[in-house]
DNA sequence: ATCCTATAAAATGTCGACATTCGACATTTG
DNA sequence: CAAATGTCGAATGTCGACATTTTATAGGAT
């Protein structure tokens, strides 16, 4: 990730991201224009653009006249935003697969191993940035951009879902043979088993973690 | 289309959208914030405020204290938003099928005629309103939003592409069968024959629009 | 007591101006 | 003559203030 210039519109982003993981936000609520300005000793303008990029991204939502509010996600569009990823990488990474070497499929599996190491030692971030090198080393050798683009939007969003509830979702042992059996149908590089077994992978992931956000809004009730 | 309030971000959107209809706007040219200010008769805050939106949109890209250009895409690029399109909306129409009536399937092939009828008579803009019903009735009942928002975006491009293209792309005959055919696959309610044959669709089309844009280049070389 | 209305406060939308950065042209140097 | 450097103009980035819309509040009527 190079960024040749960290402009102010940059800051706004990455100061309500980290917030988003750190929980200071929370979904539904309001983000003032104002306040970010002052807390940030900018004016509006940088305010402004950042938080536009942050809606086009979709982690905030925007209602014209009356502001913008942190995106807040119902179960089931928790499942769908897992589906569609489903559906985009599943084809990524058909595509992909015919160009992969048997090297790299080993380079997966090794992957595959720190993560349930990373898992099994309580070590949230590194399991999480692992688990976005694995999925993206699976379609990186796909040539359309266009899909990398699309994913990539998803992927953020989920980063942030993974970032809550991944204590509660897979066992460490779980991670690494769920894992697994994806390098292992990307080895028989045959397209319709890879796209159906990578669109089940995400949809049973994003049931699991629509469920604990059932069950932590159910307890809020 | 239900716009509470046109704001002065929606005029600076639909200007350049248009602009791009009519070829006003050459791929690749840079978009000045301060002429389309005094064109409009706005500052420069509501122009920005729609140029960053076009982009994201991916009409417009943006280049850091350099500034706004009409996108450009190569014929490469634009194959790849076409397979692209066909994946998504492919999935979305073997979901949605299971929930459609014959009578529904009647009215496509109903609109599918309507279609080849526009086309032989020269109506433009008929056509192409009517192809965006046609394909979004395909998949109107997938419930999946996400889906939906992700395609919307590569069909607005591709309003364009054939807006531009469409003379030479297929006959009347060509169109007609082509969308029954999608209809008839529709019918069988087969997800795998559906995401197939859709798919084809869109990379066919997508290829073919390419081509077009090629032999243009080529002339102007 | 509840609902409606008018008023006031606050947040977003818009504006014009200044600061900073980029690109092009002219100048200098090897 | 080519390449590097310096300068100047123009466009983007940012700012503070004003206008408009929304939201909250207080008052009065039923």
């Amino acid at each position: 990730m190079l960024s040749p210039k960290e402009t102010y519109k940059d800051i706004v982003i990455r100061h309500i991201y980290d917030g988003l993981m750190e929980g200071r936000y929370s979904p539904g609520e309001k983000v003032l224009e104002s306040v970010l300005a002052t807390d940030l000793g900018l004016s509006r303008a940088p305010v402004r653009e950042g938080l536009r990029e942050l809606v086009s991204i979709g982690l905030l939502e925007y209602r014209p006249q009356v502001g913008n509010f942190v995106a807040t996600m119902t179960p089931q569009e928790i499942v769908d935003t897992y589906v569609t990823r489903g559906v985009l990488e599943g084809f990524a990474s058909s595509e992909a697969a015919a160009e992969m070497s048997e090297e790299e499929f080993d380079l997966l599996d090794e992957k595959a191993g720190r993560m349930q190491l990373a898992a099994s030692r309580n070590r949230k971030k590194e399991l999480n940035d692992l688990g976005e090198i694995f999925h993206k080393s699976l379609f990186r050798h796909c040539r359309n951009l266009q899909l990398h683009k699309q994913a990539e939007s998803l992927s953020l969003k989920h980063h942030l879902l993974f970032h809550r509830y991944w204590a509660n979702l897979y066992s460490p042992e779980e991670i690494a043979s769920r894992h697994r059996k994806i390098v292992n149908v990307m080895r028989s590089k045959n397209p319709d088993q890879i796209e159906k077994t990578i669109r089940e992978h995400y949809f049973i992931t994003g049931n699991r973690i629509a469920d604990l956000a059932r069950q932590e809004s159910g307890n809020n009730a």
